[in-house]
DNA sequence: TTGAAAGCGCTAACAA
DNA sequence: TTGTTAGCGCTTTCAA
C-alpha cells in the first residue's frame, strides 16, 4: 500500500550520530536533553520527513490517546453539538475521538463496544440506546478499569460518572408552565422509559400535576420513538379524543413541531386551544409558528464537560469520586404556550 | 492505568502447548491450520479473555483499519447525515472513523491533517474549510500515497476522487424555477467563493439569468458565512434597496429561513412579493411558513458513497481512475416560491 | 500442518 | 546529559 520507506528515530540517530533514545527524548521535549541537541533533532526530523509511529508508541506505552464515543444517533442537532463539544476538548488535550452510533439497537451498541475495546481506547463516552436494559456488554471494559462516562442517557452505577441535566426538574418546569398558563388536561409524549431522560421527565410531569392536585391519567401519556411521524400520529389520536387536552408537553422538539403542524392543519389554535412545550431547543423550535416553548439543553457544553471530566480522570486529576454532574437547563418561553397576557 | 495483565497469544500458546505462530494463525482462520486446532485456540482465547492487540498488529502490518474524516463543522443536519452514512459503511467494512472539524479554519484543518497522518489512517475523507486555498498541507499524505476522497466541498485534483452533486446545475435549477415563477430581479446569497459548492451555484445562477436574457447584476449577489445572522442581515439590506428584488436564491436553508423571517416581519409577502429558494432540504425547510422550496441533497448517501469508494480503493477494488462521482440532486418545490397557480 | 525466529518502531529502566 | 538494551504483542518468512 504505502510504498515509501518510513523514517524512524534510528535513521535520525544515525544521521546525527547520537542514540535513538536521545532522539526519542528530544522529540518530545524531555527535560534533561540539551537545548541545542533538541534543536538539531527537531531540524533533522523535519528535514527527513519523520512521522512518529503511534502504533509503536502506543504498544510500548499501553495507551492510545483515543477516546471512544457511542451515541444512539448522530443526526440530530443536539447530538452534533455534543460531539462538537467533545471534539473540541479532546483535540485540545491531544486525544482523538472514535465515534460510532448504536442506531438505538443494543446489538449495535454491543458491537461498537467490542470494537472500541479492541481498539484499546483510553476511555469511553456513552449515551445509551433506547433498547439497552443491562450493562453486561461493558463488563470487559469495567474489568480492565477503562473509565466510562455516561452522558445524557445515563444509568446509575457506583463507579461511573454521569453528565446529565435534571430531567425531572425540567419535566416539572415544562408541565408546571403549562398548568400556570391555565391548562387542566395536559398530554405528555415520551420516549423509551428505559432511559432516564424520558422516565425522569415523566416523573417531573407527574409531580407538577400532583402539586396542582390534578389526577394523573395514564391515557394522556404516549410513548413512542419521538420521530416526526410519531408526533403526527399522536396529534391525530388527540384529535379523535372525546375530551381534547388543552396542553401538550413532548420530550423533544421534533415531536412537538410535528404535533403543531398536524393540529394547526386540523384547525386547532395554538396556544389558545392547545398550548405546547417541547424539549431540546432545537433550531426548528424558533422556526415553527407559533415559536415553540422548550427546554434549553446545552449540547456542546454537555460534550465539553463529559470529555474534560474523562480526560481529567485519565490524567488522575479526577476530582475524587464524583458521581453525577448536572448541567443547568432552562425553560425558554415562546408563543406556543403563552395564553395569559398578564 | 490498566492494572489487569493482558492475555497474549503467548499465554494461549503455553496453555495449549503449541507455538504462538499457530495461535496467531488459528485466531484469524488462516487456511492450513487443522480445524480442531483452530477450535481449541478459539475456545482457549475465549476462556482466557484474550483481546487482540491492535497496536502490535498494526505496527507489524503497517495499516490501521482507520479512516480519518475532516469536515468544516459537525453541527448541521447535512453534515450529521453525511457522517452517519460514512459510519455505517465504514463499520460494516471493519473500519473505524476518526472525525475532526476544521471549524472553517485552515489552521485547524492543517492540525487535523497532521494528527490523522500521525495516527496513520489508511485513508482520508475531506470536506474543505471555507478558508482553504491551497493543498500544501496534504503533501505528506500524497507523498505517502494515502488515498484521499474529497466530498461536497472538493477541489479538482488529478489523482483524487471527489463526491459531489452538480452544484452548477442545482444553482441553475433553483434560479430557473424562480424565473419561471415570474421573478425578474433575483438576489443570490452565497458562501465563500473559494469553495466549489458556492462558486458553482453562482455559475448556475448566472447561467439561468443569461438564458432568460437578464443582465447579471453583481449588486444582487451577497456573499457571507450563510449563518442565521447573515441571513437576517441580508434581508435588512434588501429592505433598504431602492428597487427591491422579487426573488431570492440562497445557498443554504438556514440563510433562507432567516431571510423569510426577517422579511415577513417587515410585512413582505412570501412568495407574492419575494419568492425564495434555499438549498439543502434541511428539516427547517419543512417547518418555516411558507414551507421552503429547496434543493434536496442526500447527505447520508453522499457519506456512504464517499466511504465505500475509499474503502474499495483500499481493497484495490477501485473502479479504475474515476475522478468525480456525481450524486443526483432534486428541486423540491414548496410554497415559498410558487406564484403561478397554473 | 506447525514451529523458530526476526523484527515492526518506540520507550524507559538502568547505566555511564 | 546521553547511551545500552530489553521488550511491548504480533505477523510472517523460512524451515521442518
Amino acid at each position: 500500500m504505502n510504498s515509501t520507506k518510513e523514517v524512524t528515530i534510528y535513521d535520525i540517530a544515525k544521521v546525527l550520530n547520537i542514540s535513538p533514545a536521545t532522539v526519542s527524548r528530544g522529540l518530545k521535549d524531555h527535560p534533561g536533553i540539551r537545548k541545542d541537541t533538541k534543536k538539531k533533532i527537531h531540524n533533522a526530523a523535519q528535514k527527513m520527513g519523520y512521522q512518529q509511529n503511534t502504533f509503536a508508541s502506543n504498544l510500548r506505552r499501553k495507551n492510545s490517546k483515543t477516546i471512544g464515543v457511542i451515541v444512539p444517533r448522530l443526526d440530530s442537532y443536539f447530538m452534533s453539538s455534543v460531539i462538537a463539544g467533545m471534539e473540541k476538548v479532546a483535540n485540545g488535550a491531544g486525544y482523538n475521538l472514535i465515534i460510532s452510533q448504536s442506531q438505538e439497537f443494543v446489538k449495535k451498541e454491543i458491537a461498537s463496544t467490542t470494537t472500541l475495546f479492541n481498539s484499546r481506547v483510553d476511555g469511553l463516552l456513552i449515551s445509551l440506546s433506547s433498547e439497552t436494559k443491562n450493562l453486561d456488554h461493558f463488563d470487559a471494559i469495567f474489568r480492565k478499569k477503562i473509565p466510562i462516562i455516561f452522558f445524557d442517557r445515563v444509568i446509575e452505577l457506583p463507579n461511573c460518572t454521569s453528565v446529565v441535566i435534571n430531567n425531572e426538574r425540567a419535566g416539572y418546569d415544562a408541565t408546571r408552565h403549562l398548568l400556570d398558563q391555565g391548562c387542566k388536561r395536559v398530554v405528555h409524549v415520551s420516549g423509551s422509559l428505559n432511559r432516564n431522560v424520558y422516565a425522569d421527565r415523566l416523573k417531573g410531569y407527574k409531580k407538577a400535576l400532583s402539586e396542582k392536585r390534578i389526577a394523573f391519567d395514564p391515557k394522556l401519556v404516549f410513548t413512542n420513538n419521538l420521530s416526526d411521524q410519531s408526533g403526527a400520529e399522536v396529534a391525530r389520536q388527540i384529535l379523535k379524543m372525546n375530551k381534547m387536552p388543552d396542553g401538550i408537553f413532548t420530550a423533544n422538539d421534533t415531536t412537538a413541531v410535528a404535533c403543531i403542524r398536524e393540529l394547526k392543519q386540523a384547525g386547532v389554535k395554538i396556544p389558545q386551544d392547545i398550548a405546547i412545550v417541547g424539549f431540546n431547543n432545537d433550531p426548528i423550535s424558533r422556526v415553527i409558528e407559533p415559536h415553540l416553548t422548550t427546554i434549553h439543553y446545552p449540547g456542546e457544553e454537555m460534550g465539553e464537560v463529559a470529555a474534560s471530566t474523562l480526560i481529567n480522570g485519565l490524567k488522575n486529576l479526577s476530582s475524587g469520586n464524583l458521581n453525577t454532574m448536572i448541567i443547568r437547563h432552562e425553560l425558554i418561553i415562546r408563543q406556543s404556550s403563552v395564553r395569559k397576557t398578564s
